[in-house]
DNA sequence: TAGTGGTCTAGACCACATC
DNA sequence: ATGTGGTCTAGACCACTAG
């Protein structure tokens, strides 16, 4: 049987469950790569139902100490999140993962002419007479592991010309190589749940916290040349940035733009 | 009864029930702040166990579109994200918050001298004879809602003559109105989601994701300030910045550091 | 075929809110 | 006293993996 222990806060027994495990694979008892005993096992152990071990590996899963695989076992996993910049330069996923030891590769899902949304034209500055833009989805790999979805829109006359290497590259990297400048960006970071059809593309569990990059990209003239979104596995991702501070403005402070 | 529906792919029961209810609330069958039927209820009109009703409200719940009140019911949430921004000026949450119409306060949870562990010593520059710092911790309110904690680390010297003043606002506003300049700063976001001590103190679901803003802001002659970590609501908060490029940067790439 | 995780059910008991 | 959501149980059936 399992108690919540003298002077700890009350909480639920999945809770104290969780805990426990992570204790023990915290302190070696189980390594990494290894195998957990199975959810009936577990049960046995912890003096519990099946279905309340269930919602202890979830937490587990969700906090990204372990993984579990149908038909096999529940196995834990020891893995570093990867680093992406956010300060110069702008975002080179494909950059930021090769410097952390990572292959990395691009697979596109879709890549079509479709008629831009208000919100597209908006955020892309079109007039109406040319709302036809591009819009791509695809996923980016790290190791053969799914980490993030990108979803971008793009002008029709800058996604035109590069229809193939967009399709191939990275988003930044491809507009680079092609004399396309990338002069400043706007830019939100946000998070939510994972969906069902996310969790399938990812490979990750429905509601794993996602991490969501947007961004207006703008090149010469404050032109736009891209706007979309990159929706990330919060337990192989993070976001970096250092900030400098201008006297001035410290002050008075700044109306805060939406993106 | 209820199923998956023809053409869509299969999913589990609750997801299809999850977004059943979802269409019905952005219809406005179910406008802001009334009250759903009670689970029993709702489970006899789709057909299903209470069990497989939990789980799609669950999923409703971590995406911030329903609430639940133990005892009355559950209701739907209409709710806006704030914004704070990354870039200049470094993240006052106050002025934020009043920015976009909320009432802000702190609640100081605990405020006391510690010895500094090997981590913080490193992130605040000490020298091994003071490694005695401050650690705060505390809830931020928007509108007397529980959005984000914010656990601080302090040199001895910063924080000693502000105790009072540190407790009862908010961190770098306090230190700017009492000339402790605030020059730059590294930071990093990441996501994860809430622990069961968490979802106490910010009033959330367990697992609902949590953004986490991490710091260590410097002041003259680059001396750390402070360091720490703001965990935040991620259905009530969204960062944002402006990124700017500078030509010789975006060819080369940089070391990507940790914070 | 046997073992595993994934989904769902029916029902119990509890804590909390309301009358 | 009644109705609500919160937790937990015991057991069923399925899909996937492996020998």
């Amino acid at each position: 049987m399992v108690s919540s222990g003298p002077g700890i806060q009350k909480q639920p027994l999945h809770v104290a469950i969780s805990q426990k495990l992570k204790e023990q694979i915290d302190l070696g008892q189980y390594s990494v790569g290894e195998q957990l005993p199975s959810e009936f096992n577990l049960g046995e152990l912890f003096g519990v139902s099946r279905t309340t071990v269930r919602r202890a590996i979830a937490n587990l899963i969700k906090q990204g100490i372990v993984v579990t695989q149908q038909g096999k076992g529940i196995f834990v996993s020891g893995r570093q999140k990867i680093r992406f910049s956010l300060s110069n330069p702008l975002m080179h996923f494909d950059q930021a993962l090769q410097q952390q030891g990572y292959a990395s590769r691009v697979k596109s899902l879709s890549f079509q002419q479709i008629n831009a949304s208000t919100e597209i034209i908006l955020k892309l500055q079109l007039s109406d007479r040319t709302s036809q833009v591009y819009r791509q989805e695809k996923i980016i790999y790290a190791d053969d592991t799914p980490i993030a979805l990108e979803i971008d829109c793009f002008p029709a006359a800058i996604a035109s010309p590069l229809a193939e290497a967009l399709q191939q590259g990275f988003t930044y990297s491809t507009l680079s190589d092609n004399n396309i400048a990338l002069k400043s960006a706007k830019v939100s970071l946000e998070s939510f749940p994972a969906t069902y059809e996310l969790s399938n593309h990812l490979a990750a569990p429905l509601g794993l916290p996602i991490l969501v990059f947007s961004y207006i990209v703008y090149g010469d003239n404050q032109q736009p040349v891209v706007c979309g979104k990159t929706l990330s596995r919060s337990d192989w991702t993070q976001y970096v940035s250092q900030i400098e501070t201008s006297e001035a403005m410290t002050k008075k402070g700044l109306p805060i733009a939406s993106v």
